[in-house]
DNA sequence: CCCGACCAATACCGATTGGGTATGCCTGCG
DNA sequence: CGCAGGCATACCCAATCGGTATTGGTCGGG
């Protein structure tokens, strides 16, 4: 499991495509799609339904997708905090 | 940033050493040594104050550690509840 | 049914990253 | 100074990652 599968899941969502995600990322279709199958497959369940008009949630991915969101919005967070130099008083 | 660095980081800090947390990840020194140094030059901080008696935490480093252990708890938790098929009702 | 458009999956290749071993430098002790 | 402990660096090899080209499957039009 690595941050990039997990923003790629994100963004296949939230896009509803893998080609679409795949612009938003500033990377090409294959690899995008390559990230969420090893993803799938680390896991051992998949997330996501392949069809002709995109990609659709499954029960795992509706189930992980929360987890996935909060682990990104810490990690932003976690940049921030580190790249301030707020204190306590300050 | 990636998952490996901040839990590589988390257990140096917890270790108080950079073999000893190379040891608990089953990885050798070398390799986590630089794990740490990429994730600093990353964030653009010093993380840790390397001495002859092992690291010690620096202030940016005391300010990512709690993020990185909440990033580490969430990807566990996402795990098992991928892996798990609990549902609303039971 | 046949054709074209759209979308995801796979094959293949080159570049980058990551880990391991061997070694160097610094620090603390007697 | 000689010994011990610990992090950093050099070098090599394998694994991973990203890109291009291509395939397979589905939906819409004639």
């Amino acid at each position: 499991m690595s941050l990039s599968q997990l923003e790629g899941f994100v963004a296949i969502v939230e896009e509803g495509s893998v080609g679409r995600a795949a612009k938003r990322l500033h990377v090409s279709q294959p690899p995008l799609s390559r990230r969420l199958r090893s993803l799938e497959e680390e896991l051992g369940v998949l997330l996501l339904e392949r069809h002709a008009r995109g990609v659709r949630l499954l029960p795992a991915g509706e189930r992980l997708l929360p987890y996935a969101r909060q682990v990104l919005a810490t990690i932003d967070a976690a940049r921030h905090v580190v790249g301030d130099d707020v204190g306590d008083d300050g």
